[in-house]
DNA sequence: GCCGTTTTCGGCCCGACTGTTTTCAGTCG
């Protein structure tokens, strides 16, 4: 059982609790432990050996005992039980938009209702609008939030790429409006986490009923799902969910606060300011004694107000950054000027779409002392990976166009197959031969956890071998990472002294922010890689930043802030 | 179910919008 399986189990309890209508708190207590548990940078099960499971905050000794009872039987004893007492599809029932636990639990009780096709078909006979406070109305929301989740593949989060392209459609088209002063992106996108569930945007006006018709008036709208006098949310092709929120110019600090989150961040600094006599909501901050309104025009002014240096939007999930803002021990996160290369970039020597010398003149073009040509060897056939002769040729090659260049160094490198069995696809003769070595596995994704998480030590074993490249293989809307144990893996990277892959393509960003982290607690050093197949991917290393800064990292976790004449000394490579 | 330099009991973040109501419960973020 690893973190997150006891995590899901916690939720799902709580949803299963929340619907026979158990103490919210109660409740809370499960989604609370749940939450904090998927953030923890050590697998349980460790620390459970040292005893120190119950310094987790919000994990009792209740939840401790249940937690030890998944270690030994993979579930417990209250959740079967709960189990038993609830039809399976409920939960489904409660995931629909719009139905919590009180609907769901009305739906069952008085028409039967148990999976999601049975309450559409409820709706489509006319049976809900005689229950208490339903109506027509409720019937139609309930059938369009049902067909909007079908098509929706992707449980409602979308890319981050994507949200914000959509974001800055709409933000531009906002800002043409004279009643509307300013727009400005917050919520989870605003924190750049990896997928987003909907947009949330804020802007400033001071006709905020003539704003709202604006934004619901937009000619892409598909639905307008709620639109009241300070706050409207519609449905933007694509699925896209988005809020926007209207505010004065003197809480927009406050607002732009709140709006950004995460949720659980903004619990943390409520709690905080109670703890010091005040309220906190999003127009301000309200002195309990004397009920005065302290509004903020900026975030900076509210982090201060409350004894707190400035946080930036990626910290604020409640991982542990009030608390080091508190001790003044907030990371100096890294940024996009303290890269100087990137070590998985592909060439047309394989599948990449460009030259060598295409490639060196972009890194040039960036900035970048040295820039490492890393095509596919030859069992992932499929992207024209390289025979051995043709490793020795794509040597040869950068050697000469390192003639060519004086600004800029290339490096010769390989992507290298792990194979099945966990060998390399390249001899260790070959691979001696090259500056730099990352490895990947492409193939043979079905394995079970055990043989992926051997063949990829195995790997990491090896003297050779750099960086390993997407560590858990996982692509949005394609596939779920491969299977294997986290934990096992950085400690394999940490004692071989390898490096693992932050992967900066939108699509993967693996690994994530809560990977990345354990492995930077671990002691284990990073690189913010693109794996660029055509130039304009290099500037896809934004967002592989934007998961380092979400994971804690600063300059010092990263391979890839290193001079030239470091990563040199680091990797043993000739410097000329 | 968790937690505690006021508390081992009695708290537990805060507000907007909708649909159905004639004053509010439920849901969401």
């Amino acid at each position: 059982m690893d973190n997150i399986r006891i995590a899901e189990k916690f939720n799902h309890m709580a949803q299963m609790l929340e619907f026979k209508g158990e103490s919210q708190f109660k409740t809370r207590a499960y989604t609370n432990a749940a939450r904090t548990i998927k953030g923890l940078d050590e697998e349980l099960q460790v620390l459970h050996k040292e005893g120190s499971i119950e310094d987790i905050p919000g994990i009792g000794k209740i939840l401790k005992s249940k937690i030890v009872e998944m270690f030994e039987t993979g579930t417990f004893e209250a959740y079967e039980r709960t189990m038993d007492e609830i039809p399976a599809g409920i939960i489904e029932i409660m995931n629909v938009p719009g139905i919590g636990p009180k609907t769901a639990r009305l739906f069952y009780e008085k028409l039967g209702v148990q999976t999601v096709d049975e309450l559409s078909r409820a709706a489509r006979e006319h049976r809900i609008r005689r229950l208490p406070r339903m109506g027509e109305k409720q019937e139609d929301k309930i059938l369009r939030s049902i067909a909007r989740q079908k098509e929706d593949k992707d449980h409602g989060r979308h890319p981050y790429v994507l949200a914000k392209d959509i974001a800055r459609e709409i933000t531009d088209n906002l800002k043409q409006s004279s009643d509307i002063e300013k727009v400005a992106v917050a919520g989870s996108l605003r924190r750049k986490q990896d997928t987003v569930g909907d947009i949330d945007l804020i802007a400033i006006s001071e006709e905020p009923e003539k704003a709202i018709s604006c934004f619901t008036g937009m000619e892409k709208v598909e639905e307008i799902l709620e639109s009241g006098t300070t706050k409207a949310a519609i449905i933007y092709p694509g699925n896209f969910h988005v809020d926007l929120r209207i505010v004065s110019r003197d809480s927009y600090g406050s607002m732009l606060q709140h709006f950004t989150g995460s949720k659980e961040h903004n619990i943390h600094l409520r709690k905080l300011a109670l703890s010091k006599g005040y309220s906190l909501n999003e127009y301000g901050m309200t002195d309990e004694s004397t009920g005065k309104l302290t509004k903020f025009s900026s975030e900076d002014d509210l982090y201060k107000n409350l004894g707190l240096e400035y946080l930036s939007p990626e910290l604020r999930e409640d991982r542990g950054e009030v608390e080091a803002s508190l001790r003044g021990k907030l990371p100096k996160l890294i940024e996009r000027k303290d890269i100087k290369g990137d070590f998985h970039v592909h060439s047309n020597w394989s599948d990449g779409a460009n030259t060598m010398e295409e490639l060196a003149e972009a890194a040039i073009l960036r900035g970048y002392e040295y820039i490492a040509i890393t095509d596919h060897s030859h069992s992932t056939g499929v992207a024209n990976g390289l025979s051995d002769k043709r490793l020795l040729e794509h040597i040869d090659a950068i050697d000469k166009l390192n003639e060519k260049y004086d600004e800029i160094r290339i490096l010769s490198g390989t992507e290298c197959d792990i194979k099945a069995d966990g060998k390399l696809d390249y001899s260790n003769d070959l691979l001696e031969q090259l500056d730099i070595v990352v490895v990947a596995v492409h193939a043979g994704l079905d394995q079970d956890r055990k043989k992926m998480t051997k063949r990829i030590v195995s790997a990491l074993e090896n003297e050779h071998v750099d960086i390993m490249a997407h560590p858990t293989g996982r692509k949005f809307g394609k596939r779920p990472p491969y299977d294997m144990d986290m934990e096992t893996v950085i400690q394999a990277a940490k004692d071989n002294e390898k490096v693992l892959e932050i992967n900066s393509s939108p699509w993967r960003l693996d690994l994530n922010d809560i990977n990345a982290k354990r492995a930077k607690e671990h002691g284990v050093m990073l690189a913010i890689n693109t794996d660029t197949h055509t130039i304009d991917h290099l500037d896809n290393v934004e967002f592989g930043i934007n998961m380092a800064r979400r994971a804690w990292l600063e300059p010092d976790d990263v391979l890839n802030t290193m001079s030239l004449k470091q990563i040199c000394s680091r990797l043993d490579i000739p410097k000329e």
